[in-house]
DNA sequence: ATATTATTGAGAATGATACTCAATTACATC
DNA sequence: GATGTAATTGAGTATCATTCTCAATAATAT
């Protein structure tokens, strides 16, 4: 299991592709991210690091991440793109309050196996699938006086 | 059941707002609307039909159509925000393909036993959720190539 | 008819992301 | 190590969807 940064790297080489400072700078950017987390956000822990790559180049980089299967988009929060790291990670889905915001990870068998079978119903291939649920987690469900109503079965 | 119209009409009089001839028109125009549509193409629709609202106003009406319950944002699709009508409809997912954009609609019940007991489990109430699957359609997978590789379990 | 607000269109502003281009750099080869 | 070539960079500009501003207008309640 090669490290992020030289995965990055050997991405690079394969694709004939160069291995700048900033490259290295932003991967090792990268890794010290948590969570989700968006082009800005690189850009700013670029900073906390003293590096000062321009966030055009952050931008040109993204895609290369991506593509070099380091991290991908999992989310759209509050018109943000974001991102998380996915090597040597478990996929997973979300929730997202929709009051403040919170995201909460969860990871299910049974949405993979559904995807399987929705894909193969529809002669489908599928490269993602992402689920995501909004709504009100616990505190601001307090918080605004919001009732569970289990929609066991709505009344259509 | 209330027609789009009137139903709209309704809810901008339970608001204390205005129905307008403007807002007559959006709503004449979404009436009209196929499938998934944006911003513009409520735009190019009035167009088709005379009117000559402004696309601020159509801007302006989408958070009202919306909290209306009329449409729904429903998937975001090559950096588009599309809607779609959701009065008196049965919800339901998306497969996008990513060579040629097709969208596949699906709906499955299933998904929707599981959102409710991933919630359950997290104490978080789901006001909707949204299951996207991108891949390639069939007629992209034979002109691009692309073999089944049916990830019934896949070598981790 | 009048008063009170909401609404409108036009255009400007915004904000995230992409593009342009000249200067610089990485890397392969000699 | 010097050279050639193509990739990369930062700065600034452009783009594009969406939102905001504001003065003029219009919808309802009284
Ligand atoms: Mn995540
Ligand atoms: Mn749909
Ligand atoms: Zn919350
Ligand atoms: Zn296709």
């Amino acid at each position: 299991m090669l490290s992020y940064k030289e995965r990055f790297k050997y991405f690079l080489k394969e694709r004939d592709l160069k291995y700048t400072p900033e490259r290295e700078e932003i991967i090792e950017a990268i890794v010290k991210l948590q969570k989700h987390f968006d082009a800005e956000d690189i850009y700013q822990q670029l900073r906390k690091q003293k590096s000062d790559v321009s966030l055009a180049t952050v931008y040109r980089t993204i895609p290369l991440l991506v593509d070099s299967g380091l991290i991908m988009e999992t989310l759209h929060c509050r018109e943000k793109v974001l991102y998380e790291k996915i090597y040597n990670k478990r996929r997973h889905d979300h929730m997202v309050c929709i009051n403040c915001g919170k995201i909460i990870e969860f990871y299910n068998e049974d949405v993979e196996k559904l995807q399987d079978e929705i894909c193969h119903k529809y002669q489908f291939v599928a490269t993602e699938h992402r689920l995501g649920i909004k709504g009100y987690c616990k505190e601001c469900q307090d918080k605004l006086n919001i009732k569970v109503t289990h929609s066991k079965k709505e009344k259509n």
